[in-house]
DNA sequence: TTGTCTCCCTCGGGGAGACAA
DNA sequence: TTGTCTCCCCGAGGGAGACAA
């Protein structure tokens, strides 16, 4: 037998042997970063190496890409890291979702747990987010991204063992898969009684750990002996953690954890305390939101099933579906073994995870059954991480319809009126352009499954929406829409719509198969209403065309006489006609004078925190507050909402509708004015900041909210895939 | 041998094996808690044996007594648990010194380390201390407190003993000194071989440890074996350390540790680090001062060799004595055998711990050197820390001269001239309460320490004191003595006086032996100057003789010639004469002005915080801010010090000059009217909450911020003495 | 091929008296 | 009286092949 190598000490309380020269990042360690892209912050302990992360990372997650566009989803974040944080307290209506460009993206390990984490640093868009892309990104997007091509490209010899019981007793070593010793562990002198040798092995952190690797038995087989007891005490490894081997290029050795998927309750933090998510660093994310501040967001991608940080195409991808109760559907689930697997299964119901704090927010609002009992435990899911089958729903009442954004059903043809188009293009050269864009229009009034859904609980007796049932919520959408939404209460009703409602035939194209009926055309829509037509005074000085033309156009447009699009034409004619008089109901209106409170405290608390810091918020100053930074676009809502109410009811905005019926010469809301004509943006729609300022009711905003920034339909890859194509699992 | 008893567990990581019962606090557990003054917080599971948290925290604790009035010391708060905020971030003047009372005190361990430390609730004393106290509180403020007396009486069986290599080590247990075992352990029966028994025993958290206690060897002797070990590692002890067992009356068996004294810097907190001052807490209580809310405050009894927190008595008492250099003292230091000794040594400097931060400070402001090789490390003590030895100083080239404060010597004669006495009472049969009081001010430019020191580096050249040399600190002497405070930039300078100093004769009565020369008195500085009478307005409005009567008095007072008081006068001058000329100095002007636009800045900052949340602070706007929040008095002496400057190189300062002299009608500054005559306080002046508004020169406010709160001089007992007498240390 | 078991051996450390300060 | 030492013994656990899945 060789030399004997130099193997750590007994004493198993200390760090390992190498500690010295370990005990900083890895990048400063000579030859040990074999990809070009490694974490920028070398000079930060916490940068580690890359294609260990990801190793340790697993196949599933999702890590931004730099400089990518990406959806935020405060609840999300709320939910994984503050769970006992009332939202309630502070009196802010949170964005569902917001557009985030991604500006850096660095990975970590928690010190104790080694547990993989990362820190995105996002800024909020604040130009309509798909419009601002270069030809061609969001579909460079739907492609794996580079990091991961790096990874894959330099993909070294690696392994990842389940420990087992024999791995973490106190009695022998480690038993090392043969194929795996022979892959990634230097080759043994074989001629000898009993080849050994000492490997070093550099964890996450760049602390090296030295094992006995010696290869004995009858049968003959490979083990780590001395160091490795070590190692399972130091990283406290139970049987069903897994190691990870991993040889570089330069043969440099890196050994990595995945840990079992502890249980999330009562386990491990999803990320090391100190950037745990506390009210107040969500706080400073709110204001960052706000104030279109970059701000930072640590999650880990394993632990997180349900990201709340998703590619830009991935979200958008979801909303060419529709997601139905009874709809069946796919979804990739790392198993215990951290191999990607496809779970299928069937949505049951759709609902608000919390109706309280974010009522009508889409983050994990289906219900789903699985079909194997092995099936993730959580049954509920967002959107975005499930594949709608191309299989027909499961047997319902209702038949659920795919309503399929339709790539070649919208022919860019004329718009079939004439539109008061001050900003919009109005170059139709650009159509293939627009059309992408305005595929995700193209869902207003009618392909948004949340309208359905909604649908099915609203007890509405009449064909009348009201817009004062739930209209609270303010979406931020990229930071540029600005609508209010509705807030559904509804909880999950199972399979079966209710007869009042009438948008579930918008649903799908199975219902009108085939059929690229003419829908409100996208592109109307779009360049009339959500790209800045109605900015400021316009709205309230002019009484345009609009809404009536809305109106009979989506009349016409649904031959089969469904009222979605009516009902939706019904809050376009609120909208554009503020000042008419529109018929509250009661309860309605005073739950709607409520929330329409909130907003002007939301309004008041983020910009004036950031602004004014002026403690007390009267309605009339606040077109004092400094322009430009209505990021959520309360202004603009609150400002439509009141100008578009006369009912007295609505008593704490009595300020703000005085304001606005008698300060016209020189009011303004949050840097808008309200009676100058001149601040009227002149800008081309694609780069407006002031879009959809829209009023109009719950439903109708409920769609634009959500359904608003819609892309083209691509089909993308979803990220992340293959990305442990190389590692041998055994 | 007796049935075996059932000790812990082997597996030395876990919990005592009575951790299931002993989780919560000491008084939940039956009859554990043997005095009446237990801490009030018995729920909370930090509520410690009171008992056994005195035998911890040894024989020299200061604990204060509950109800009490303290002095508090935010330098030293910061110095001990803040060193790496630099409060010059915050341009804010911190008062050096603030009176408070105790509201509750709170015994705790740290979880972590069983250090003890207390929680110590103040609030600002927002009156004249000293004239609020009842008759006699002072006295008994003296007295060994009570929470002393209840350990004392019920002081139970204890002994604390110092861990020897032997203890410590793996082999082996504790040997228990036989007195000791028998005095706190139950009887063993020594008719058997080996005589043993179960020990259980609670440390400061209640958690129980298990002991086998055995009579063996030869010669025989007792030993803590089973369970000794799993008790030093558990609590990491290392030879050096004590331990500390404790029989209450009910013969519960408690347990505590002294550790040895750790060298502090990087050491253990003195508090747990949950506790520990951050710039954020420490914000917390700077504005708790200035809203006079109650705070908290956390140390460590043991380790703040200097604590910040002091007995009224004892710092009152400080103030009777000199401090020179060169002069001899006792110290009574806590020994590593954690016995109290007496250290001596010698006065060899003064100067100021942080001349940056703090300058003119009185904390830790001695240099000293110990006679005693073992003396403590530290060479800086506070004034209050010892006490001068009646011993003649030794030699220097000058004589250092003790003025002791003379009880008898100033009869409650008349006031030799007619007092403009609107507030002051004139009830001389209080002369002798007065008298106490006024013992205090009689220091004023005679007996303060302090100037003479400062003295000894200020380098003037003509008679006059340059007021704007240094004035800059506002000292809050229980909130309420508001005055500017010369920082001294001054460094030890070793022995001997400048021939520039004036002060320098009138610091000791061996100077002027025993001759109780006819001072400025007392009684007259008090009652027109510093207990209201310059409220407000009257010191715009009513151009008072006061200040000339001052200056003709003290003149005659002192025919040595001796120029401290009519320096002194002099600035008392200025300051009844507000629109009076006064040469300032080049240098001194220009940082006066600095430091008084400090002292707006402080204003703002503290007040306009809490109360206007307004970011951009205007001068004149100053005058709105809420009323009844100028506890440190900013205001007033903004004002006075304002008003008493006609010269215009304080430009900072404009906007409240023309405040002070424009706005004539309406105008306040911080809740005090500068014209409106019925807002001076017409209450007596022991009552009075606004105090000693005096304008003057730095060395007089000085003397008066340090000095102006003086009680009688009693010879108080150092609290905690004697406090660990029942216990056997070995 | 590799997980588990059992055997063997080492070593740390608890417990005892010896011995000496 | 008590601190230290050494001896003894036990148990944890590392390391080996046996054995079986």
């Amino acid at each position: 037998m060789g030399g004997l190598i130099d193997l750590n000490t007994t004493e198993d309380d200390e760090t390992p042997s190498s500690l010295s020269s370990a005990a900083s990042s890895s990048s400063s360690h000579s030859g040990v970063v074999t990809t070009a892209s490694a974490p920028s912050s070398s000079s930060s302990s916490n940068a580690v190496c890359l294609e260990l992360w990801h190793a340790c990372a697993g196949p599933l997650i999702s890590l931004p890409k730099k400089g990518s566009v990406v959806v935020y989803f405060p609840q999300g974040h709320m939910e994984q890291q503050l769970q006992d944080f009332s939202v309630d307290a502070c009196n802010i209506n949170f964005p569902f979702h917001v557009f985030c460009r991604v500006l850096d993206v660095k990975l970590h390990a928690d010190e104790g747990s080694d547990e993989v984490y990362c820190q995105v640093l996002l800024v909020p868009e604040s130009e309509q987010v798909e419009q601002k892309l270069p030809e061609g990104e969001l579909d460079a997007d739907g492609e794996e991204d580079d990091a991961d091509a790096v990874v894959k490209s330099t993909t070294p010899h690696m392994f990842c063992k389940t420990l087992t019981a024999s791995d973490t007793s106190t009695h022998g070593g480690f038993s090392v898969p043969r194929r795996a010793a022979e892959d990634c562990f230097p080759p043994l002198d074989y001629s000898q009684q009993r080849p050994s040798q000492e490997l070093v092995a550099k964890d996450l952190h760049g602390l090296e750990w030295r094992f006995r690797h010696i290869y004995r038995g009858q049968p003959r087989r490979h083990l780590l002996t001395t160091g490795w007891s070590a190692f399972v005490n130091k990283k406290k490894l139970v049987s069903g953690d897994a190691v990870l081997f991993l040889r570089g290029e330069d043969g440099e050795l890196r050994l990595g954890i995945r840990r079992a998927a502890q249980l999330k309750s009562g386990g491990t933090l999803p990320v090391p305390s100190v950037h745990q998510l506390n009210p107040s660093t969500f706080m400073d994310v709110i204001n960052a939101l706000s104030t279109k501040c970059a701000f930072n967001v640590y999650y880990n991608p394993r632990l997180s099933s349900s990201g709340f940080i998703i590619p830009l195409h991935k979200f958008l991808k979801s909303l060419d579906h529709s997601y139905l109760v009874g709809m069946r559907f796919r979804m990739r689930v790392e198993t215990d073994e951290t191999t990607e697997r496809r779970c299928t299964g069937v949505i049951v119901g759709m609902s608000d995870v919390d109706p309280i704090k974010w009522p009508g927010s889409k983050w994990k609002c289906l219900v789903v059954r699985w079909d194997d009992i092995e099936g993730p435990r959580h049954n509920r899911v967002s959107p975005w991480e499930i594949e709608p089958s191309s299989s027909a729903p499961s047997s319902n009442n209702f038949m659920a319809a795919s309503f399929k954004r339709n790539r070649i059903g919208l022919p860019p043809e004329k718009p079939e009126f004439p539109v008061l188009n001050r900003i919009g293009r109005s170059d139709f050269g650009e159509s293939l352009r627009f059309q992408k864009v305005l595929q995700g229009q193209e869902i207003l009034g009618v392909n948004t499954p949340y309208v359905g859904i909604n649908a099915q609980s609203h007890q509405l007796s009449e064909s009348r929406c009201y817009p004062g049932s739930n209209c609270s919520r303010i979406v931020a959408a990229g930071n540029n829409v600005r609508i209010p939404q509705v807030s559904s209460d509804m909880s999950c009703r199972g399979i079966g719509f209710s007869e009042s409602s009438r948008f579930q035939v918008l649903q799908g194209q199975e219902i009108l198969p085939s059929q690229p009926y003419r829908t409100l055309s996208a592109n109307e829509v779009h360049r009339n209403g959500c790209f800045g037509i109605f900015g400021g005074s316009q709205l309230l000085g002019s009484r345009n065309q609009w809404s009536t033309q809305m109106l009979d156009n989506s009349s016409h447009m649904h031959p089969s006489g469904l009222v979605s699009s009516p009902s939706s034409v019904l809050m376009f004619q609120q909208a554009a006609n503020p000042l008419s008089n529109f018929d509250y109901g009661n309860k309605s209106s005073q739950e709607m004078e409520r929330k329409m409170h909130y907003l002007g405290s939301y309004a008041s608390e983020v910009e004036g925190r950031k602004l004014a810091q002026s403690p007390s918020y009267e309605p009339g100053s606040r077109g004092q507050v400094q322009e430009g930074t209505n990021s959520f676009g309360t202004s603009n809502f609150h400002n439509h909402l009141v100008a578009a109410s006369s009912d007295d009811s609505l008593l704490p905005l009595t300020g703000s509708r005085e304001l606005v019926s008698s300060c016209k010469s020189s009011c303004r809301l949050f840097g808008f004015s309200l009676t100058e004509e001149n601040h009227i943006p002149h800008e081309e729609a694609g780069s407006s900041t002031i879009t959809c300022q829209l009023n109009s009711g719950p439903s109708f905003m409920r769609q634009v909210g959500d359904e608003l920034q819609l892309g083209h339909s691509f089909r993308s890859k979803v990220a992340g895939s293959n990305r442990t194509k190389g590692v041998l699992r055994y």
